[in-house]
Parts: structure tokens; C-alpha cells; sequence
DNA sequence: CGTATAAAATGACCATCAGTCATTCATTGC
DNA sequence: GCAATGAATGACTGATGGTCATTTTATACG
């Protein structure tokens, strides 16, 4: 009796679906242009079964989210698996995040709306959970990097690897929103490449959080 | 016949009442929670006269920021004023934005929803070139500083003003952001203080942009 | 004064949209 | 077939941003 079964595989298919649906028109519209009527319209759904399976608009928007999230982890994981020294893991976790922000922007975007929760509704339990759990993977994976480079001598030891985590990803990522948004008028106005204003940002700190050894392994790693 | 110019200054004198009521009510509850209602009710006027005054309730938004902008300038304002030596400066703007975002941190949470545009209705223009103007005499300010600092011997000379500028602000904002939304997860999960990680971030980017003399500079202001 | 005119303020009203729920429809098990 | 289960529907509600015809207030003038 296996009807139970296929009734849930259907099941998850149609969250998936709405998921589809919702993904499409808030990478075009945006949190709050897009409307749950359109959402069910482009998946073929009547707005009260969207209700069926997510609990509110920005239930849905948080799960799309988390997609992204997903996406990011899977490409930061894959870094850590290639299991290269630690300075070129650096490089090429950098390297994963910058290709992350250029080829998957709406997803991006979508990430940094949690930096302003103020959420209108009460967003489902699970999902906070799961939004968190899935964060907190992504943080282990880029820490577990930095002690390995303490550990190795490539990194500071008098600084806590954590630290250097939060520090690393915070200014990246606020170089990347500006460069969402503001790319054009520093161009503009002060003829800036926010571009490599970002990659100026990097080896900045790279060079701040390395000791001698690691600062050499990195300028070998570039020259190469 | 002064009834002319009473009734400017009476007109004025409304659009900053309907200013100080959009303001206590944003504060409360954030841009999205917020209506319309509670702030005509709080201004103790009709909601049909808000929009004699502001375009819209993003404009309004806006205009309660711009209070905050013109607070933050004038804070840094007071640093350049004070004509202090360029290293006793840096630390003295690093601390006027800590105290910017530690004592006006409502104004600090609105204008980071500039950030993330995605307004869903048209703003006013001359809202925002004022907007624009402001922003702009903020960066004017730090880059002038920035640039004396590269004359006087003190930030290393390759490199370009307006961009260590754009990374010093950058990673700043985005660890008060994480302060102001994630400090109790930061302390709880890794045992982290984001105010020290805050002024690592800053102590490491001082030590990255400055010169040796620079350094000896910063070195003795901070063992003072 | 009292009336005419202009300006300011009002609040009923409209359109949009998130979210609900009584009803309908489809599938399954007998 | 036919009940029983549960998935799907869409008309409806309430909230809310924004509008505008009307009313109120202030001023000017005879």
C-alpha cells in the first residue's frame, strides 16, 4: 500500500511548486510588489492553497530563501572538500562567495533581507529553525577553515578564528550590497570600481588576520 | 504685511509635527507596521493632511531619516571641526559613529533600509536628491580626512581614499548591523562580544591602510 | 460687521491585498 | 456505486495606503 506515500512525494511536489511560483515573481518584484494572487496565478494554484502549505507570504519568501542558502552552503562545501591548503582555500572560499553574489544575485539579494527582520507577520517555527540550522552550517564550514589555518601557523593565533569569520563575511558582504546598489554612482561620482574596491577589502584583511608564513603562501598562490 | 510669511512658518511648523508623530510612530514599529492612521492619530490631524505635507509614507520614512543623517554629519562635523591631528581623527570619527549607533540607534536602523531600496512606491525627487546631497557631505567629510591623512605621511600613499573610506564605513555599518540584530546568538553559540569583534575589524583595517608612521601614531593615542 | 475668496483640513470612500473558511471536487476504500 | 477523507477553491473580510468632494477656517474687502 504504497498510496500513502505517493500522496505525500505529491505533496512535497506541490510545495515545491508554489516554491517555483513564489521564487519567480519575488526575484521580479520583490518582497513587498509581489502579491500572493500573482504567486498563485504562475503556479496554477488558487491563493487559498497556497495557505495550505506555507504559513504567510514571508513564510514562502523565507523558504525560497533558504534555496539560496542551500546553494551557498553546497558551493562552500564543495571548497572545503577539494581539501587544498589552507591559504588556497581562503582564496578560493573568497573566490566561491564573489561567484555566489555574480551568478546568483536575486538569491543574494533575498539573504540580506534577514538582516532586516522586521517581520510583519509571525514567521512559522520550523522554518525559523531551519533557517538558522542551515546558517549555522554555513558558519562551521568557514570556521572550521580558520582554526585549521591557526593550527597550522598560516593565521594569527592571538585572534579567535570566530572572530575572524564574522569580520571576513560582514565586509565582504557589505561591499556586495553596495555593489548591488550603488555600483553605478561611485563609478559616477568618484570614479570608483566597487569591484575591486571588494577584492582591495580581501587582501586588506587577509593580509591583517595572516602571519609571515601565511602572508607568503598567499603572494604565492596570487603570482601563480 | 507679515501674514504671508507666518503662514510659511505656520506650514513649516506643521510639516515637523507630522515629522516628530511619523517619527515616534516608525521608531515604535518599523516602516511596514507602522500606518498611516496611527500616524495622523499620533499628529493629531486627519490622514488626509499628512499628504498635503508628504507625498507618500515611504517619503515620510525617508524624511524622519534624513533628521538622523543630519545628526550623524554634524557629529562628524564636530570631529573635523576640532582639527585634531589625522590619526586623532580617525579614532575620533571611529567613535563618533560607535556613539552615533549606540545612542541613536533608531536613526542607525532606518537608514539602512536605504540598502535595500526596493520601495513600492515613487518617492518625491527632491526628497531624494536631499537624500543624495547629505549622503554626499558625509563621504566628502571622511575622504577629506582620509586624503589629509595620505598627504601628511600617514595612510599609505597606493592607495585610493574614497575606497578606504567605502571599506572602513562598509565593514563598520555591517557589524553594528550584526550588533544590533544578532548579538545575543553571537554571545550565546560562540561565546563572541560583537563590540570587541567590532573594534578588532577597525584596529585591523587602521593597521592595514596606515603607514609605519601612521602606526607609531595610532599606537601612542591608544596607550595614552 | 457681513460677505466673498482662498487656503487648510477633513473623513468618507476606493483599490489593493494578505489571509480565512464554507463549500466543492477528487481520490480512495469498501 | 457510495460514503469518507482530504485537497483545492474562490468569494469574502479586514486592514491599510492613498484620494477627493466637501467642510472649516482664515483673510480681505465693502
Amino acid at each position: 500500500m504504497g498510496i500513502h506515500e505517493r500522496k505525500e512525494r505529491e505533496k512535497e511536489q506541490r510545495r515545491e511548486e508554489i516554491l517555483d511560483a513564489a521564487q519567480r515573481v519575488f526575484f521580479e518584484k520583490g518582497l513587498s510588489t509581489a502579491t500572493m494572487d500573482e504567486i498563485a496565478e504562475t503556479a496554477e494554484l488558487s491563493k487559498g492553497t497556497l495557505y495550505l502549505y506555507y504559513k504567510s507570504k514571508e513564510d514562502l519568501y523565507l523558504a525560497v530563501m533558504m534555496r539560496g542558502m542551500e546553494i551557498l552552503l553546497e558551493m562552500l562545501a564543495e571548497v572545503v572538500r577539494s581539501n587544498d591548503s589552507v591559504p588556497k582555500m581562503l582564496i578560493r572560499l573568497r573566490d566561491a562567495y564573489t561567484a555566489y553574489f555574480n551568478n546568483h544575485r536575486d538569491y543574494f539579494r533575498m539573504m540580506h533581507f534577514l538582516q532586516t527582520p522586521q517581520f510583519h507577520t509571525q514567521v512559522d517555527d520550523e522554518m525559523r529553525r531551519n533557517c538558522g540550522t542551515l546558517n549555522r552550517r554555513v558558519w562551521d564550514l568557514v570556521n572550521g577553515i580558520l582554526q585549521r589555518g591557526i593550527d597550522e601557523g598560516i593565521l594569527r593565533n592571538d585572534l579567535n578564528p570566530v572572530e575572524v569569520g564574522i569580520i571576513l563575511w560582514s565586509s565582504a558582504t557589505a561591499l556586495m550590497l553596495r555593489i548591488d546598489s550603488e555600483r553605478l554612482i561611485w563609478k559616477e561620482t568618484f570614479h570608483i570600481d566597487l569591484a575591486k574596491t571588494l577584492k582591495l577589502s580581501n587582501t586588506l584583511l587577509f593580509d591583517a588576520i595572516c602571519t609571515e608564513e601565511g602572508r607568503r603562501a598567499l603572494a604565492a598562490i596570487a603570482n601563480a
